[in-house]
DNA sequence: TCACCCTGTTTAAACGTTTTACATTGCGCA
DNA sequence: TGCGCAATGTAAAACGTTTAAACAGGGTGA
């Protein structure tokens, strides 16, 4: 049983396959009538055209790369659910490459090398699949400059930049500084921070915006209130119980992920500190698991869904030959729980 | 400025073009001099070959399509992880559609109709792209048997089944039987079970996987241990208040997802009944939030990269023309944390 | 009446590979 | 010497589309 192809229903419509390119594409007017008798045949026989033909002669694919450093880690499906929606609304197709970067035997983020050889390995993989376009979804948010070369095709990077390419990234200062305000709301002035690392983009983005709110509503400003953690859980557990040492402790704490929040939580509960009641948390990055702590944490819930969505339509610009789409970088959102409260008013 | 191709390294290695085409895939012996001398000229000018072309004329695509009902869903992207882990080994690339059922408007799982209408586009959709075939991600294990036809391209379904089709599952009787078991060890015997809904084949596996051991052991059995659940938190909350009302209460609940599972830890607290002091409760699918609830709750590990490596494997070898392929569904795995413990004495 | 345009259609040349069929050479061996 | 065969190479026909260019057959206006 042999394959059916433009051909077939030519030969059935009786009429040239031109004709049946320009009924399938619209490119060219076809009168009615025949438009009609071919559109039926390819109905009867069920035809689809083979896209790969099409490819290869149109020298569009309308399929795009994405890479993802690590499609488990929490972030990265949410965002090929926004590239996935775009891409959906203009028909194109998705050629995914799942990096697997923490995987796979002796992969460290600072083993510069090997990285570069496995991600410019995917990369001219995706090109020879002739890809219109790339986006990279990292998973952390790390500066990739200079390490993946495209051969002029469009990349876009999201969750990592890259100078002088395209990185749609969330508004980190703007995100902790609305965190902030938000305490101050509640009457926080005496408010410390456990940051992530601090050679990592976002940590210090944060910091940032930590610090101008800090400035902009003239609160207490104590260096002892500025721990660096090393996002994980141990280390939230840890600072906590330096932070709560200090002669004159803080009444509210921002933390810049969930993870050490979660480790915070922990240090309050066995040192009889009572959250949200002796001391209020926000965490970063709305986890799963964030929703099902003791308090439950009011966090700030990241732009995943949209980050991908602009991703894809930054790509599909610059597939289009148009650079500016300089857009506003997407806003967290803080999603109030229960691990903020007012401040006791005997430590006020 | 043109884009190479095989004539340009043809004709500066001045060979004719198979020659280049036999060097690059190895189709046939090519006398090493002339080999070397093609090689260091597509190396020159970076040549990789057009896929999409190779395709056209090989007629192998050397690409999958992976549907997944929703990517967002917890268990979805380890399993795409595990395709991909084996696609990659065996040089094969995929193509992504991601259907978002629970995100398109109206969409409910109970309309077939609006279901199939969508999912067979996607599979139409990645027909016409040539894939060799298709692995579908469900998002809870129901029957598709006969929405999907794939024009007798191969296709596998993880996570759901469909009858005369590759399905690859965990094992989900052995999975609650060995829970049970596990609960025996530890001295258990009035063991109740609160269940998803009924209507779902892993509701009914793995009830049977408990009232096999029940019988096997030979525990007690009373049929108000039995408890329908909706698979939400909150029915957990709920049952766990009607099984603890019992004027002979069970000393253990197997529940059959953490989501049921953390309601009703909820709901012990809320009792003061201690977990796992007065209580054992043993989960299901050990999502990630389970290892912060407090107690952390030991639960049942899904071998969801496993499912995606056999899925991959069954696929590859029906695109490769075995049908065989019938391993043993995967196991999943214990992960024993702080909720089970030996009961009390005087209940015991 | 004729030159011209318009619309709908066909012809055939691409697109960048793989692969079949054939050509050439050289070698071993009867 | 001549034959068969292995090893290496080439030419050209596919693969299933799109699309530029040519063409047919009426109108239409002068």
């Amino acid at each position: 049983m042999k394959k059916i192809g433009i051909k077939d229903i030519a030969l059935r419509a009786n009429v040239s396959t031109a004709i049946v390119s320009y009924v399938i594409n619209g490119t060219r007017n076809v009168r009615p009538e025949t438009k009609e008798r071919v559109l039926k045949v390819i109905e009867e026989f069920n035809y689809r055209p083979n896209a790969i033909a099409q490819s290869l002669k149109s020298r569009r694919t309308n399929t795009i790369g994405v890479i993802a450093e690590d499609i488990t880690v929490f972030n990265t499906p949410e965002i090929i659910d926004g590239i996935n929606e775009y891409a959906e609304k203009h028909d194109m197709h998705i050629l995914l490459t799942n990096l697997r970067l923490q995987k796979k035997v002796g992969y460290n983020y600072a083993d510069t090398a090997t990285y570069q050889k496995h991600a410019q390995a995917a990369v001219s993989d995706l090109l020879s699949n002739q890809v219109e376009g790339i986006v990279y979804i990292g998973v952390h948010p790390r500066d990739l400059t200079g390490l993946i070369h495209t051969n002029d095709r469009p990349i876009v990077y999201t969750y990592c930049y890259a100078q002088n390419e395209c990185s749609i990234q969330y508004n980190d200062e703007q995100a902790s500084y609305d965190a902030i305000r938000y305490l101050v709301s509640k009457g926080h002035s005496r408010i410390a921070v456990i940051s992530g690392l601090m050679d990592s983009i976002p940590s210090r983005l944060r910091f940032n915006g930590y610090y101008k709110a800090l400035t902009e509503f003239q609160l207490y400003f104590d260096p002892q209130f500025i721990k660096v953690g090393d996002w994980g859980g141990e280390s939230g557990y840890q600072l906590l119980g330096e932070l709560m040492e200090l002669p004159d402790p803080p009444t509210a704490i921002l933390i810049m992920n969930d993870l050490m929040a979660a480790g915070a939580l922990r240090a309050a509960s066995e040192r009889g500190i009572s959250v949200p009641k002796d001391l209020s948390i926000v965490g970063f990055d709305n986890r799963e698991f964030s929703a099902y702590l003791n308090p439950r944490i009011t966090t700030m819930d990241l732009p995943l869904h949209d980050m991908g969505m602009l991703a894809m339509k930054a790509l599909c610009n610059r597939i289009g030959g148009k650079q500016e789409t300089t857009e506003d970088p997407p806003l967290c959102k803080l999603i109030e729980r229960d691990s903020v409260a007012e401040p006791r008013s005997d430590v006020k």
